[in-house]
DNA sequence: TGCCGAAACCGAAAGCCTTTAGGTTTCGCT
DNA sequence: AGCGAAACCTAAAGGCTTTCGGTTTCGGCA
């Protein structure tokens, strides 16, 4: 068959196809990931590093959502403009749950993302941080988000007890939220963490 | 040759075999698990529930690490004994941190944890929180913790960052940090989540 | 314009993995 | 003493990742 006048694959669809299996099933694979762009399993190597290399790929697909206006310096105060950030970092793994366990297991390290990370930086240093607090306050939001987005990814039935009577008050406790629990964790540890953030502030 | 006189296998040894092989590799397989073990593939799944059934038994044996007594009844502090309880939660992953991609995939369910979740719960209304505040509280801090276990498997590697000049803030905050990050990220995490929720109080 | 190396896809296969099924021996209980 | 269940083995199906050589087409260069 030889080499087609036009392309049939490239980084982009490779992605997409990926992102969709995933969204859709929770998982992929290189041979249904050629058959839904109709090309044979063994092609797919050409434009990628592995099957590694596609979830490297699916990494930076998501995160490129988010915005990095959010850390745009303007008359804004810092501990808006993180949140604003943190806020839009978790949404963008929100926006596809079924990939967040094969993505939270190691940080997103694509180049536009290291620069969101020079901004969040720059704002924190700004605002007048002491340079050694500047990865703590980073790496303890990236947490806040991480962690929450485990949690969104968590099936309900995680609190669905089994046995109520064995645990009667965290039964009592589940039942007193409402839907939006993982959304409450995650504003209550953000704001608790930005507000104690700021007792650093020289 | 038929069934042995004594048993070669049972979940005990084949949980032990599994985290061994995670703590070397990363990661287990059930030939790998069978060859340890001096056993056919096939005779694992008489003592296992599937490849999945493993995960599960990892998880239970990782999580049977957390200190239980952190969150007994006593004179102190809710707001101690919480932070023990979750620095305690930290280091049974810390113990085992290849494992963790494994492990944070899917939460514990194990009777023994959801018990601790319960006692947990019943710390919190003591402390006079209000009933539909218990669980965000609950999951906020366990976001943290998990957070922090996905930034403690993350290899250093990581942040070293490909070009420094592009970036040269974050990079004069990573060399200001030192080596235990991850510990201070969590700490301040911690701290500033309990602080917070302090105020939630009635 | 004609050629040639590189690129893109196919076909095939090696080697791993998970899981199931059917045999054979031993154990524990009645 | 006997019988069902348990524990292990052998075998095999089917999927996955990855590699390799073959074939056709493209793009640049003389």
């Amino acid at each position: 068959m030889g080499r087609p006048s036009k392309p049939l694959l490239d980084r982009e669809r490779i992605t997409t196809a990926a992102l969709e299996l995933v969204d859709a099933k929770g998982d992929f694979s290189v041979p249904r990931i050629a058959a839904k762009l109709g090309v044979q399993t063994g092609s797919v190597y050409h434009h990628v590093d592995g099957r590694d290399g596609i979830v490297e790929l699916l990494r930076e697909r998501v995160a490129a959502a988010i915005d990095p206006a959010t850390l745009a310096r303007d008359e804004r105060p810092w501990a808006e403009a993180l949140a604003d950030w943190a806020r839009s970092y978790r949404a963008a793994f929100a926006a596809h749950p079924k990939a967040i366990p094969l993505l939270t297991t190691s940080p997103v390290r694509a180049p536009r993302v290291l620069d969101q990370y020079e901004l969040a930086a720059g704002l924190l240093l700004d605002a007048g941080f002491a340079l050694p607090d500047v990865m703590p306050v980073i790496i303890g939001l990236e947490n806040v988000v991480l962690g929450s987005a485990l949690d969104m990814a968590a099936p309900e039935a995680m609190w669905e007890l089994a046995d109520e009577t064995a645990t009667p008050r965290l039964a009592a406790a589940l039942a007193a939220m409402g839907a939006g629990r993982a959304d409450a964790a995650f504003e209550l540890a953000l704001t608790g963490f930005l507000a104690h953030v700021s007792t650093l502030r020289r």
